[in-house]
DNA sequence: ATCCAGCCGTGAATCGTTTCAAACTGTAAT
DNA sequence: ATTACAGTTTGAAACGATTCACGGCTGGAT
């Protein structure tokens, strides 16, 4: 059916170990015959199967990549970067998305275990299952994508969204507001935890502010448009005089549901501030402050954590925490 | 190293020929045995390497994917789709991304190839090439996505670009608008000039209506919003009453643009239409109207067609296609 | 008793590559 | 002339699963 080495081989006379060392040693063979053989390479049209190659030799040229969503903007740009940095490597990223769901995740590792996939970089549905820490055990490499696995020992790349959290809050203080409201979504959602957490902080050095947290049931743009209705709707004197959403996308509802009703300006009356800074952030009507995360870094930085763990078997684990960065826009200024 | 069927069967005593009919036709199998194959599987925690089964039977259990960006909001909704498709067929989906440039989409085909992968999935930079035809021809099941090969022979999922775009200046002219705008990017993407193509058609019925094209060099929100700054500067009387957006991020860039000088109201002034209806269009200070794909099945869609390929060798090619859908919003509201 | 038909299970051959010890070649040193 | 040696090339073993022709067994029909 399709060309192999033991045709290559025929053709240029030669032996497949020949062949072969042309293929990955050619340094090792005399140029004249490197010469003979990669011509009947091209003229047969032979392309190498990986599968072989991956049997006999161990390695293989994939990774895969395990997200919550890659429709969100956010994991979609984390993909991105995990692609580019890969493709570099002469490396193929296998996607899947979780969906949140535990069982969904773990079909995924379990495809992706009997791929031989080099090795795995995940955002994990639930850091605290010990499955997390099983897989890791388990011999295939792991790399912890935004997010660190408590109790060290799986290398990951993070943001640090407490510190995120005190950055927008930090700022929305030296704007002189002091009646902030959090608006995001499940507790549960590590992310959300952390942002809510760094807010709390920053009002530490404030006595004379409040933080009102509003919790919704997801982290879209509908969620936020209902809450930002919602906050409108209210008597002035009941009114918060800034909002930090929990990421862009509920950012944007609530200045859709403010700007419904009219009454409520953004930035005079309500400075308002998101997180991720993604793309659509600068661009909205009243250009959104955010707090930005290098989505595409992330991704690439998985990787190269995964090679180099894959170089240097064993070696220490290193964690890489990207530092998140204010973007202050219209929505909040002055 | 890791555990082998020979290890399996030794543990359940019973041959590698019967481990392995276990795991692809446990009906051919004594129940007791399945029973006890099972169990040395799950003792051994044995997962099945799946380089040495493809390499034996010829299949593998993975298809690739090549789009422009997947970080394009419709390409991470059609990956999106694909990926849902193949998972449930226990297939996973490699990633790649060509960046309109056609000698990453070939380093991806060839990754492919070498990966025998079961099929590849593709959005052609250039679907004159004869590449492409060449790739098709070259044994490895081949799918079209958003497009379709000039000539037929390859299957293809496409959405009637032609038809969308009668579609969205049909509407603009039914609620009176006669001074229509296209915008749109390189007139070398194919879905730009078919959607201007429609547009065209459309307007051939009234033929005191006119056409602006204003053409751009991508189609990002950035670009949109200098065009629409540079409608909103023109004079009252050579400004168009209506424009179409060859993408929803476009129409989004406009609609900040004629904000900011604050003259031209969307859709008093200025009735403003998109295309493919992303996540955010109807989250759009003025809610964008817009002409829906659907992304996610359009990536199903191909999946599918990449499975009936594969199914039935020889069979009869089959072209989806689906049809745009007008969804109307405040943006172009009477 | 004998035969036959189904079931089950066996184990060697096979896929296409990499790897490695051994063979070969030609040149330089003794 | 012999030995040493480096540079090339060879050929067979190995990777781990699937496949398939074949043999053993069981139980019912003749």
């Amino acid at each position: 059916m399709s060309v192999s080495v033991k045709d290559v081989a025929a053709a240029a006379a030669v032996s497949v170990g020949t062949v072969s060392n042309v293929l990955n040693r050619p340094d090792k063979v005399a140029p004249a015959t490197v010469a003979r053989v990669q011509a009947a390479i091209d003229r047969l049209g032979f392309v190498r199967n990986d599968a072989a190659r991956q049997l006999r030799a161990g390695r293989s040229r994939s990774i895969g990549l395990v997200v919550l969503d890659s429709a969100n903007p956010f994991f979609a740009e984390v993909a991105r970067g995990a692609e580019e940095r890969a493709a570099r490597e002469g490396m193929a990223v296998l996607l899947g998305n979780s969906d949140q769901t535990p069982s969904r995740e773990r079909a995924y590792l379990e495809l992706f275990r009997e791929q031989r996939v080099n090795g795995v970089l995940l955002t994990p549905t639930d850091l605290e299952a010990s499955a997390v820490r099983r897989l890791a055990d388990s011999g295939i490499p792991l790399v912890i994508v935004d997010g660190e696995l408590p109790g060290g020992g799986v290398p990951s790349v993070a943001v640090d969204d407490v510190q995120g959290g005190m950055l927008a809050v930090a700022h929305l203080l030296e704007q002189g507001r002091r009646r902030i409201a959090f608006i995001g979504g499940p507790q549960s959602i590590r992310q959300v935890a952390d942002r809510l957490e760094g807010a709390r902080r920053a009002l530490a050095g404030v006595p004379e502010a409040t933080l009102e947290v509003i919790e919704l049931d997801a982290l879209t743009v509908l969620h936020g448009r209902d809450a930002g209705e919602e906050i409108a709707r209210r008597d002035a004197a009941d009114r918060p005089d800034a909002v930090f959403c929990a990421n862009d996308l509920l950012a944007v509802g609530v200045l859709q549901g403010t700007a419904i009703l009219g009454e409520v300006r953004v930035p005079e009356d309500l400075a308002l501030i998101g997180y991720d800074d993604i793309d659509f952030a600068q661009s909205a009507v009243v250009p959104l402050s955010s707090v930005r995360q290098p989505a595409r870094a992330i991704g690439a930085a998985a990787v190269e954590l995964l090679l180099e763990a894959l170089e240097s078997e064993g070696a220490a684990i290193r964690h890489v925490r990207f530092q998140p960065e204010l973007v202050v826009r219209a929505s909040t200024g002055p």
